[in-house]
DNA sequence: CTGAAAGCGCTTACAG
DNA sequence: CTGAAAGCGCTTACAG
């Protein structure tokens, strides 16, 4: 058996005395060079074993994995950033106010991101924010991200797309709907989809059926607007302008618009297809102060899957949106591209559109 | 006026040729060299205008700002944290399948990080992961985080404290229940919220009160059943164990819960408290189900103030359990250290309580 | 008040 | 198949 010796306390130079509260001296964390002088071999070799390079004899290799097994080694990732042209950190843009939307974002993206030894900065951002631009050029230059993922509506704002541009990184966009040559991209069909929803209203029989709006500067509002009217014209309707209401994504604004769809008295719509469940809410909040029943007397249903809708009774009929699988394909595809240096002329041209699954039917929604 | 030379392009030297997609060579980021060069000075000088260090002639500093504007220079935190002893890089460790938790933890930690230009990691773990210390090891080893944020349960797993403390890492813990002395630590008073909570039912006149606990390995789940007993027995009140459920956090936890409190018919308790708002939700679950009315005939209380709370019906009464503040307090005091940088044996004493708002009434409860 | 040198822990580019 | 040297962009410790 090859001879192990232990790295010397090197107490003196280098060491820089970390001590823990009760004052006793904790163990240097081990670096590349003590590796290699346990190991017997030169720091370009344990760099090379640590790597997966070809090339090193299975013998070297073998004391390499001992030596950093008897020393727990594991690599400064800044100083291999440093060096090296990737950093092994991917950030994540949004301007969300949804929490299970982020939480579900950030879980997709870290589970891709573990599997690969990398790690997911979370970077909330202000849309409305002057500096919007200047703080992400500062982002950048401060931290060499190996990639970035950018969310609606920040992945549709051109200040946005060139501030990223300018310094260069790779970038993939979740659900864009604008410049769609522009970049690398993942999505779902919103226009799709949400033609399958009026689909299933359709043939639920009901034919006075009203649409909210989502936030105008969010692409899926328009998207799902266009699968929702495409729907009504091959069944020959046309939907009623005094019915197509505005909103903005939020309960407050889906509530507003189910005060003027319901509160006038006669003329009112069966169904109501939110543009997505935080506004589907806001409608039945509105119902039920009214003591309008849902179901019965005006069918509802909303886009997302937001856990929200299995908490309010009845339970909302939507569309599932996979956004922790959009999370994670848009960092498969970011950490692809680092592993093969791919060309980022070519990188921008990736596209994926996941799967869709037909509407989700629970009982907010049921025939006229 | 000074004069300023522009840096060569050094194109041939050190230049990474980096391309965008159109293959448009993108401009070199500014480093310390090159504001160094422009500024006239040395790069240490810079290094002490960028940290604001004393003793620098006003004349030299706004050379050096000049030169920082002119290139939008701005210093790379890795290379920073590489040479010394900051990383600007605090780390979330959690474990919690509540986004809005989470969402909300995320929220106040970035929010005081960026005020001293600090980043957050955000790591959820795996607490039934058998190499769960191995895993923060890794992490932290990896990275040289200058203090990690502890949320229950993992902040009250002694191996998860081990791990942190045996790499020498300063660490703030959030709500902790056990082992108190042994770190920084920033809580509310559980026990006292879920009192007045209880108050709040018995001066509603209820007596027959029904609790439901918390996940066992949570802290928070002892202290608010300590607090309930205590508002209890101070009303001479001693409460029937039949109606003491088990529950795990979890709204079908909550929903069995109900189940086998309600669903047996005669002898029913007026009010239930659940220990947090998930379960009370599950418990409104059942009540609607089952034709119960919340609130006529059995009022429901929570704990936590999830968002959830105002989207059922009735809107649920519950404890504002402020996490973005306990996150934010949590993070300035690992900030505050890193910039004093204070010593770890007195920095394990910091101990703060936020302030309690007494409960949220809202319509889930009504008196007898 | 300012700077030259060494070093943080790695990788790159080059030799052999 | 392996290694010595240089360098990534900063800070530290030391001089002056």
């Amino acid at each position: 058996m090859t001879q192990i010796k232990a790295p010397p306390a090197r107490m003196s130079d280098g060491f820089k005395g970390r001590k823990d509260g009760d004052g006793e001296v904790l163990p240097r964390i081990a670096t590349i060079t003590d590796v290699a002088r346990v190991a017997g071999v030169s720091i370009k070799t344990v760099s090379r074993v640590m790597n997966g390079e070809k090339n090193v004899r299975k013998e070297t290799s073998d004391k390499v994995d001992n030596a950093v097994n008897l020393l727990k080694y594991r690599p400064n990732l800044l100083a291999r950033s440093l060096a090296g042209s990737r950093s092994f950190l991917i950030g994540l843009l949004h301007d969300n106010p949804v929490p299970s939307y982020i939480y579900d974002l950030q879980r997709g993206a870290i589970r891709r991101c573990r599997e690969s030894k990398y790690h997911v900065l979370s970077e909330p951002q202000d849309r409305l924010d002057p500096n919007l631009e200047r703080s992400i050029t500062d982002l950048l230059s401060t931290i060499r991200l190996d990639g970035v993922i950018l969310t609606p509506p920040l992945c549709d704002m051109n200040i946005v797309l060139q501030a990223i541009e300018a310094m260069g990184v790779p970038y993939v966009r979740i659900a864009p709907s604008r410049n769609l040559g522009q970049s690398a991209a993942v999505s779902i069909d919103d226009s799709e989809a949400a033609k399958q929803m009026t689909d299933y209203l359709l043939g639920l029989g009901h034919r006075d059926i009203a649409f909210i709006h989502g936030h105008p500067e969010h692409g899926a509002s328009h998207l799902r607007y266009e699968g929702f009217l495409k729907a009504m014209r091959a069944h020959g309707l046309e939907p009623r302008q005094e019915w197509m209401k505005p909103g903005l994504f939020t309960f407050d604004s889906g509530k507003a618009a189910a005060a003027s769809l319901l509160g006038g008295g006669s003329n009112r719509p069966t169904a109501i297809f939110a543009c997505n469940d935080e506004m589907a809410f806001g409608v039945m909040a509105f119902a039920q102060e009214k003591g309008i029943k849902v179901p019965d007397q005006v069918s509802v249903v909303g886009f997302d899957d937001n856990p929200g809708a299995l908490l309010i009774w009845p339970h909302l009929t939507t569309i599932h949106q996979p956004i922790d699988e959009l999370a994670y394909a848009a960092a498969d595809l970011l950490v692809q591209r680092a592993f093969d240096n791919s060309d980022p002329a070519e990188f921008k041209h990736q596209r994926l559109e996941l799967p869709l699954r037909p509407p989700i039917v629970r009982g907010s929604a049921k025939a006229v």
